[in-house]
DNA sequence: TAGATTGTTAATCGATTAACAATC
DNA sequence: TAGATTGTTAATCGATTAACAATC
């Protein structure tokens, strides 16, 4: 099927309109209107239907959007159907937290495997997952059909062992290291989350209203 | 002084430039022109030369930027040269991995202190922080002066104690539930870390490759 | 001075918003 | 049928890129 590009724009606001229609779903709304969800969410209405729209018609004139049926087939486009097999490289406090963080499991992300280096983690057990030496990393990968992993080492280590999860045929990395990784296979995709940015953007803000 | 309105797109752009300088000062790189750190960045010389005017004529012609010029004056610019006293609110796994690193005291913002409502974390210690029970949090900000919390409770607690923060005078949340903080008070400026909306859009992506 | 590279204006591109015919 | 609201085209707006004169 050859499908139109999708600008990052529309795809970085569909967890939004997932988020938003969750919520309408647990209060036992039924049916929305573009221009009722757009009062909530505080963008255009025209906005919401154009987005929407890069991926079929959900709608019904004189109606509006089906909230269930909206927040499945938005659900579908993300892939939250998926089942993700992941690991967690780098278990620290930041990596464990992630491990303990059950939102990710209820979205798919299931956390089979944690990595180290540290001889003083090595062992450990978070959640029901002992942490195991980097050096079994690859071979793990392999066994378990890993698909993701969630960097959260020291940017000194992230590179190195960035392209070590290439080459060991992960789909996808999660990166929370402060560096933008440059990977050899251009097939594995990468998503940042640049705590220091975000802060820093932060800190732009609130000193731009004093 | 009068400044033109900076686009949010250059502003969250700022880090990355200061990411990218601060590995250069590291490798002892003293100038730099608009084009080679274009080549680096993965983006346009033309980008880089508008964003920086945006703020002031840093560089110098036929010599480029001068690295750690440039460096110091973004960090100014971020307002990094402040000192931002933090609390924690929400003592969980992430409220404490956050604790816990110490990037963010090395950019100026030092953990007061930490907050919960849970009995079983309340006075537990975390990098010699004691957990306070939320109760205490109004006292502790007007005593200590701070001036930024870190909001990492779950979405049905987070609206409530975001408006009290609110009432208590913070200047702003970073905020990790995972829900649109509406704030009584348009001056407090709220940064979102939304974790599932980052990993959805990794998920989004995965899919569209296989 | 000649070469390099900025700062800045102008051109292009893409994303957002407005408008409205189609239709439930 | 009349009213509401979508899907979609057209208009606008803003952000990015290109070009080049200014100048170190």
């Amino acid at each position: 099927m050859i499908q139109k590009k999708i600008s990052t724009a529309v795809i970085k606001r569909l967890p939004k309109y997932y988020r938003y229609l969750g919520d309408l779903l647990e209060n036992d709304v039924v049916r929305i209107s573009s221009k009722e969800l757009s009062n909530r969410m505080g963008v255009t209405a025209s906005q919401i239907r154009q987005d929407l729209n890069n991926f079929g018609g959900f709608g019904q004139q004189g109606y509006g959007y089906n909230v269930e049926y909206l927040y499945n087939a938005i659900g579908k486009i993300l892939g939250l159907e998926n089942k993700y097999n992941t690991i967690i490289v780098g278990a620290g406090n930041l990596g464990q937290a992630l491990a303990n963080y059950t939102n990710f499991d209820k979205r798919g992300f299931e956390v089979k495997g944690l990595f180290d280096v540290n001889p003083r983690l090595i062992g450990i057990t978070v959640r029901g997952i002992e942490i195991k030496d980097l050096d079994e990393m690859g071979s793990f990968i392999k066994e378990n059909s890993i698909d993701l992993a969630i960097l959260t080492l020291p940017k000194q280590k992230a590179p190195k062992v960035a392209n070590d999860l290439v080459s060991y045929g992960i789909k996808g990395i999660w990166n929370f290291a402060p560096i933008d990784l440059k990977l050899s296979n251009k097939n594995v995709i990468v998503e940042n989350v640049h705590l220091l940015d975000s802060l820093m953007t932060l800190s732009y803000n609130i000193k731009e209203r004093i």
